[in-house]
DNA sequence: AGGAAAAAATTTATGCAATAAAAAATTTTT
DNA sequence: AAAAATTTTTTATTGCATAAATTTTTTCCT
């Protein structure tokens, strides 16, 4: 039976992401390359390539490892705690960008997003998109409890409206990551500016017909 | 006076982009060196490199140039034929999809929009996000079309919900080139329940409230 | 237990992007 | 027309990424 080749798998890609962690955080991600990584984990460098594919492969890496925290960090401080969903929204957001800012700066975040974009397919850009769909099923389960509060109308699927706010969430976040600039405060404003545009922009008379969208749209 | 120097770097630059579109077209952006462009430029590769900055910024560059179609297009075939602020931002969606798919495959939008983000703040980023943002004007007024036409409420921002609406696009146009199995159809109904969830989410007594969390946010 | 078979890591080699510094060419200025 | 200024090219280096051949290590079978 195979149990030591497994093991001796997981144990190397330990010894790499570790070292990944320490220089990176020693030097910055640009001036570590792949070639120190791997002395310091005791494996060669075209070794890293095959577990991680590139270098943003074990930035993506390290990130998935820190959103299982962040995932953590949400189901613990976020329920139960806003009144309406706008604050729902906010709060939601200001978890996600406090903690990425913690983890990283924003100049390597630039990175790892573009990374998740560009190797969308392979295995971290797919867990890396994985973690996301996990932390918008959070804002659902949050929306669900406000259906039942009355704060959000029972018509709508919380599922569809999680899923959108926290598209809406994300292109904020990326923005905020973008621009050097932004600071939280002002990337909160922005959000909620937008959150509250779509909710009032339909007149009461106009909301049967969006309804009728949704099913025509499939 | 400083004439032909302006001229001739402005002929360069010319030749580099022609160069780079035609063997980009012929063999893919991953298969065309930077050597190979400048060659057929005329100039040397380092040449290529203080122009553009990176293989992606020749890319971005191409993209840029591409966009003013774009917005010639969206100019020409948004305004006027919408009935509600759905129909609207699905056409405005469908344009944008469409000329993304006639122009490059995915997988080279995946390297565009990742290099727009990695590089959001060098000079083609930065032009990049500009050409956004007047895509996002053109659906601007014709939300305040809307507005007259009373199908969008009066009490809201039509720029903060042109730029709303197009921030929630962004997202799933990215979700879009993200994933090569996403048709245009089945992008155009996610898009359609990202809408209709967040307009009809909020029951009509709550929408004065959610209109004091925009000035709470400043 | 020992040897064959299979699997995986390492070595070796190559191509290309990106950057820096020195040298050469060209335009501008006087 | 020569000096000064600017820009391109040449030259050289580093590091990412990948491929092919080789060696090491593990597993499987008798």
């Amino acid at each position: 039976m195979s149990g030591l080749r497994e093991k001796q798998k997981a144990d190397r890609r330990r010894r790499i992401i570790e070292a990944a962690r320490t220089l990176f955080a020693q030097a910055g991600s640009e001036a570590t390359t792949i070639e120190a990584i791997a002395e310091a984990a005791g494996v060669s460098g075209v070794t890293v390539h095959n577990y991680y594919g590139t270098k943003a492969g074990v930035l993506l890496a390290l990130v998935t490892e820190s959103d299982r925290e962040l995932l953590q960090k949400m189901a613990r401080d976020l329920p139960g705690k806003s009144s309406d969903v706008i604050d729902l929204a906010r709060r939601f957001a200001a978890i996600i960008r406090d903690h990425a800012i913690t983890f990283l700066d924003k100049k390597i975040w630039r990175q790892v997003i573009a990374a998740s974009i560009a190797d969308a397919d392979s295995r971290f850009g797919k867990s890396y998109h994985s973690l996301d769909h996990q932390l918008a099923l959070v804002l659902v389960r949050e929306i669900e409890a406000l259906q039942k509060a009355g704060q959000v109308s029972a018509e709508v699927s919380a599922y569809d409206l999680g899923k959108a706010i926290f598209s809406l969430q994300n292109m904020r976040f990326v923005n905020f990551i973008a621009v050097d600039e932004m600071t939280d405060v002002q990337s909160d404003a922005l959000f909620t500016r937008d959150l509250c545009s779509i909710f009032v922009a339909l007149p009461a008379e106009q909301r049967a017909a969006a309804m009728r969208h949704i099913e025509s749209a499939g």
